[in-house]
RNA sequence: GGGGUUAUAGCUCAGUUGGUUAGAGCGCUUCGUUGACAUCGAAGAGGUCUGCGGUUCGAGUCCGCCUAACCCCACCA
């Protein structure tokens, strides 16, 4: 039928074909009016000017198999794409960009610097779509989004201002941590602490109005000092009770600080007493507010010192440090300088070390919203998978802080609020040229919001909210969210609080969680180190379909997966595995009638087997597919093919397949062959879909793509234990002959004579039937199979499978005492395991207490063993009589 | 300071409601160009499942504790 495929599998020539006639047959395209239940997954949105790394190659990898299963099992399945604006990222990206013409964004003004993303945007955005297609993602490209496209623009301001009348977006002078390199405020979580080894520096405060007392406080920030508006001691700390309401003397400024007493100051820590600096630090904050004290910034936007500071104004924050605590030694006012580790808060997209300060920004109110978000987690309406996910979620919405939405930079969607000169600050739906209170000029903040507050919407933003679609209705809430447990805060969270309260609903059903790619170390890939791995690089010279399995295999839920190149040729191994056991079917199938059915009765013991095992795959892979274990569904379909199919019922068919004289065995051997190969490709497609497309246009078909063929489906009643029961014994007993042949080296064109002792009666038409795959896979030249009575034969190797004994005669090779060393050595396994079963048998609670099919397997073992045992010992006793 | 993960063959990892002589890939040893595949085939070597205790007829699997590594969260200056 084919004889021109080549031996090898070559993905170049296949990927680029499959992938387009999928995008022009729409076979990816979703439709809400159609057929079927719903099944949706909305993509983590990736960074519109980012490239796929191995991280994307996996999350979408994951994604793509969820979503072709479910295709195939008939669901209406839509995998929504779109891309991220990232905010800071993309605008580091773009400065970056501008440095190089030696420019700041400042030189060119907001309305220049914005176009310049957006150009940026036009460039690159591609890229990513363009990266995630090579993967193969299977997205309805046709509905590709954006999160500063018009729809979701417009669901970010509904958002912002129902929240806003909710009174849950509010505006405040808070302390908040502060980036100097980016020049804006942060979430708590986009700040990353790193513990490292710091310095606390002791300071003493000359009391005012004393004559030479003092109090000495402890602070790892000395530049902080100039912001000091108190020192604070405990109200029960009988050292410093008498200090309480005096005060003490600012060092190097000379202001005078009032002493206060504040439970908050821990006495062990530490002098026991701490300076208070309200405006650049949380805790200092919160004191400032409960005793009144003034707030005194001491550091500008971009970590240089403020005005407020005198002779340091203008300093870096870490000259001024330096400065400082000289001047604090030349004056006699620095006690000592200990060593101390303590965590430095990192901005997250910059690595700079990020300030404390207080500054205006908008802050969503969390709380009421983090409620029913916890709720549908626990409850069960919303699983984590791996489970362990739940805990952390859950412990993070118990805790849960309000969130800091503004940022100071240009690249994101604008804050709908409007200033004007009467004082009034209207948030609004529709932009405002005037003050509606009185008419006047008004000014739109200057501000952008945090990127997840858009990608928080994502879920029914691009489905079309607020307006009610038949997307909506149709695909929300989505079926699983899949990611990596890097972003349960940013995103998922978010998503949650979200879509519960502006879709109504959960946003999805499932959280598949999954781990991070790491390298062959262990290490995180990162640009820094430069130890990542290009995924196009990996599709380039291996193929996507073996880029793909070897992410899903070998690792479980929620873990992270070292990257070998070794597996990766694993992966390609049993690409080219598929190929050529494809290859071997095409080159069989002349003839071939699909539409014919052979009889039953014409079925081998070897067709039985491998349908039986087949169909028991079928059952296993989906279950697994089903409970997200897709490394083990990939596994198991790895299993079958390569080690059942390939290596054995290939060879088994071999001599029906060949024998173009006898056209009904034939037929028999061409339908199994086919039925079994084509719905295994069925089964991998989902893991593999470019080589098992190619594949199976090549085969006689029905449909226009393995896309849309059937998932298969399990026949139990093709399963039969007997049948394979049976020809384990067939194929054991073959290992045997191979086994001892190897024993002793007999050459491998040398064919010999077997002679087969059945003790197990049943066995001898089994045997009998399948005498010729002795001599095609266990070079046996004749076949002799004798009763459970006769004489056994002498001069013999000899090996026991169960109910079978299997004598090799080999005269001339056997070196007696090998072969009794060799039997010895079986005998003492086998004493061991008969000593096992044994004592668990006699063990009184064990057969009063164990399951009955249990024991009843123990015993079975335990005769097996026994009458092994009993051959091999006599055959030792006969050897040592020679 | 809380919480979590991991510990199984030389290496990387599976082992899913507790019950087979604990598996795979890579690596290693020996052999192999017979018409799918040397990106292959055949045969092998290699593990007291981190340690201790508990539950159980039965534990790699469940429960404690120890040790080691890693991760997340947390406003002790």
């Amino acid at each position: 039928m084919e004889n021109n495929i080549p031996t090898v599998y070559d993905p170049q020539a296949v990927e680029d074909k499959w992938y387009r006639f999928w995008e022009e047959n729409r076979l990816f395209h979703a439709e809400a009016a159609a057929a079927g239940d719903p099944y949706s997954i909305v993509i983590p949105p990736p960074n519109v000017t980012g490239q796929l790394h191995m991280g994307h190659a996996m999350d979408n990898t994951l994604q793509d198999i969820l979503i072709r299963f479910r295709r195939m099992q008939g669901y209406n399945t839509l995998w929504m794409p779109g891309c991220d604006h990232a905010g800071i990222a993309t605008q580091i990206k773009v400065e970056e960009a501008l440095a190089q013409e030696g420019k700041s964004r400042y030189d060119l003004g907001r309305d220049e610097f914005i176009e310049r993303i957006w150009e940026w945007k036009a460039q690159y955005g591609d890229r990513i779509v363009n990266q995630l297609k090579r993967l193969g993602a299977s997205c309805d490209w046709e509905r590709e989004r954006f999160t500063m496209d018009e729809g979701c623009s417009k669901a970010v301001r509904e958002v912002f201002v129902s929240l806003h009348e909710a009174g849950l977006i509010y505006q405040g002078h808070r302390i908040t941590n502060w980036c100097v390199r980016c020049n804006t405020a942060l979430s708590d979580i986009e700040v990353e602490h790193e513990e490292k080894p710091g310095h606390l520096y002791h300071v003493r405060y000359p009391i005012a109005g004393s004559d030479g007392e003092y109090i000495t406080v402890a602070t790892t920030r000395p530049e902080t000092i100039l912001g000091d508006t108190a020192v604070a001691v405990h109200p029960e700390d009988a050292r410093y009770r008498h200090l309480i309401g005096r005060f003490a003397l600012l060092p190097v400024v000379g202001r005078q600080l009032p002493i206060i007493a504040d439970d908050y100051v821990d006495p062990a820590f530490g002098t026991g007493a701490v300076k208070i600096t309200p405006a650049h630090d949380p805790n200092d904050f919160e004191m400032g507010l409960r005793h009144q004290l003034p707030q005194i910034i001491v550091m500008n936007p971009d970590g240089t010192m403020s005005a407020e500071t005198g002779k340091y104004a203008g300093m870096d924050r870490n000259v001024c440090r330096k400065a400082l605590v000289q001047d604090l030694k030349d004056q006699g006012l620095l006690v000592k300088i200990d060593e101390h580790a303590h965590a430095v808060g990192h901005c997250q997209r910059c690595g700079t070390v990020v300030e404390p300060l207080v500054s205006k920004q908008w802050f969503v109110k969390m709380q009421p919203l983090a409620e029913p978000a916890l709720k549908a987690v626990t409850s069960g309406q919303v699983e984590f998978v791996p489970d362990r996910f739940t805990k952390i979620y859950t412990n993070w919405m118990e805790n849960i802080r309000d969130w800091c939405i503004s940022r100071q930079i240009w690249w994101g969607h604008r804050i709908p609020a409007w200033y004007c000169q009467c004082g009034e600050v209207t948030v609004s739906r529709e932009d405002l040229t005037a003050c509606p209170h009185c008419g006047g000029p008004v000014e739109q903040d200057a501000d952008v919001l945090d990127t997840w507050f858009s990608s928080g919407l994502w879920p029914f933003s691009t489905m079309g909210w607020p307006e009610k679609t038949p997307e909506l209705d149709k695909y929300y809430p989505t079926s699983v969210l899949v990611t990596g447990y890097d972003i349960i805060f940013f995103w998922v969270a978010r998503m949650m609080m979200m879509g519960l309260r502006f879709g109504q609903d959960i946003p999805f059903r499932h959280v598949f969680i999954h781990g991070l790619v790491r390298d062959s170390e262990g290490r995180k890939m990162s640009k820094s180190l430069g130890n990542g791995i290009d995924p196009l690089e990996v599709i380039d010279k291996y193929g996507a379909d073996t880029l793909r399995f070897m992410l899903v295999t070998g690792n479980t839920p929620g873990n992270d997966m070292r990257f070998y190149w070794e597996r990766v040729e694993s992966s390609r191994n049993f690409a080219n595995k598929i190929w050529n056991a494809s290859r071997f079917m095409l080159m069989n199938l002349e003839g071939f009638d699909p539409a014919h059915r052979p009889d039953p009765a014409l079925y081998t013991l070897a067709d039985r087997w491998i349908l039986s095992r087949y169909h028991r795959t079928v059952a296993e892979v989906t279950r697994n597919m089903e409970r997200f274990e897709l490394g083990e569904a990939a596994r198991l379909l790895y299993e079958f093919l390569w080690n059942e199919f390939c290596d054995w019922y290939i060879e088994l068919a071999k001599a029906r397949l060949y024998d173009k004289e006898n056209a009904a065995p034939r037929a028999v051997a061409q339908h199994v062959l086919h039925q079994v190969l084509a719905h295994t490709l069925e089964l991998l497609h989902p893991f593999m879909p470019f080589i098992t497309e190619a594949i199976w246009q090549h085969l006689p078909h029905d449909g226009i793509s393995i896309m849309k063929a059937r998932w298969p489906q399990e026949n139990a009643e093709c399963i039969c234990p007997a049948d394979e029961q049976a020809m384990t014994t067939v194929m054991e007993t073959i290992k045997a002959i191979r086994n001892m042949r190897a024993e002793v080296n007999v050459p491998p064109g040398k064919k010999s004579p077997v002679i087969l002792q059945v003790t197990d009666a049943a066995l001898r038409p089994v045997l009998t039937d399948n005498i010729a795959y002795l001599v095609t896979l266990a070079a046996a030249e004749s076949v002799e199979i004798i009763g459970g009575d006769a004489v056994k034969p002498e001069n013999a190797m000899t090996a026991v499978v169960s109910g079978v004994e299997v004598y090799l005669p080999l005269k001339g090779l056997i070196d007696v005492e090998k072969e009794t060393a060799r039997l010895q050595k079986e005998l003492a396994g086998l004493e061991k395991e008969l000593a096992r079963v044994a004592g668990k048998l006699s063990n009184e609670s064990f057969v009063a207490k164990a399951p009955p099919e249990v024991i009843a397997k123990e015993k079975a073992k335990e005769a097996e063993y026994r009458e092994k045992h009993a051959a091999i010992r006599e055959r030792v006793a006969y050897l040592e009589t020679l």
